[in-house]
DNA sequence: ACAAGGATTCACT
DNA sequence: GTGAATCCTTGTA
């Protein structure tokens, strides 16, 4: 996956519009984030390869899927050629196929909160510790089908939610989709100057 | 072996 | 807007 194995915060961005399929649900992807592993003080890859973060280190197209705040799981698609520990995390999407099936994984919500956050997404696509490492571009039920079209019209911003480096632009997502989180950023994370 | 904290979400005031 | 829930991963003793 050549496609993949450039700059992450120059890769992130093409994976928007990405169609992620699993079984009877897909969504389409609106909002992401880089973390470029050993040089992003956010990532967590930045300490070294351990356990968990094994399969960021391997080559790309892969899905690193970790388990967050005792009750979420967020999936990264692995990039940055192998040894090299990049991701891109999957912050938002549309569901565009198995809206019911989705459904019955979320609970009652509105079709724009289905996949709107990193948790949100995972649930719907009911993603977990068992697709930990799957290969996105293989013969599998869990697949990774990448917009030929550059996004049209995108956004960048701020990474959500980190304490570390949060200065970076590092998000992206379609400009105008109403498919898109906007969670403040964290309480944890340094203010930014006044403008 | 232990303690601290987290790439979040949801319910409630 | 604020706070709780909840458990895995990691660094340190």
């Amino acid at each position: 996956m050549t496609l993949l194995e450039g700059p992450v915060d120059e890769v992130a961005p093409t994976l928007l519009g990405g169609l992620l399929r699993h079984g009877e649900v897909t969504v389409r992807l609106t909002e992401v984030e880089a973390y470029d592993g050993a040089h992003d003080p956010a990532s967590h890859a930045y300490r070294g390869r351990t356990a968990r973060t094994e399969v960021m280190f391997g080559p790309p197209g892969h899905l690193y899927v970790y388990f967050s705040y005792g009750m979420h799981w967020a999936a990264n698609v692995v990039c940055g050629p192998d040894g090299t520990a990049a991701g891109t995390l999957l912050r938002a999407g549309e569901v565009v196929e198995g809206v019911e099936v989705a459904r019955s994984r979320r609970g009652r919500c509105s079709d724009r909160d289905l996949a709107r956050g990193p948790g949100r997404l995972t649930q719907a696509l009911g993603l977990g510790a068992d697709q930990k490492g799957t290969y996105l571009f293989g013969d599998g039920p869990l697949t990774l089908e990448l917009d030929p079209q550059p996004a049209s019209a995108l956004s960048v911003g701020p990474r959500v939610g980190v304490s570390a480096a949060a200065e970076r632009p590092w998000r992206f997502w379609l400009t105008g989709s109403r498919f898109v989180s906007d969670y403040k950023r964290s309480p944890r994370a340094p203010q930014l100057p006044p403008a």
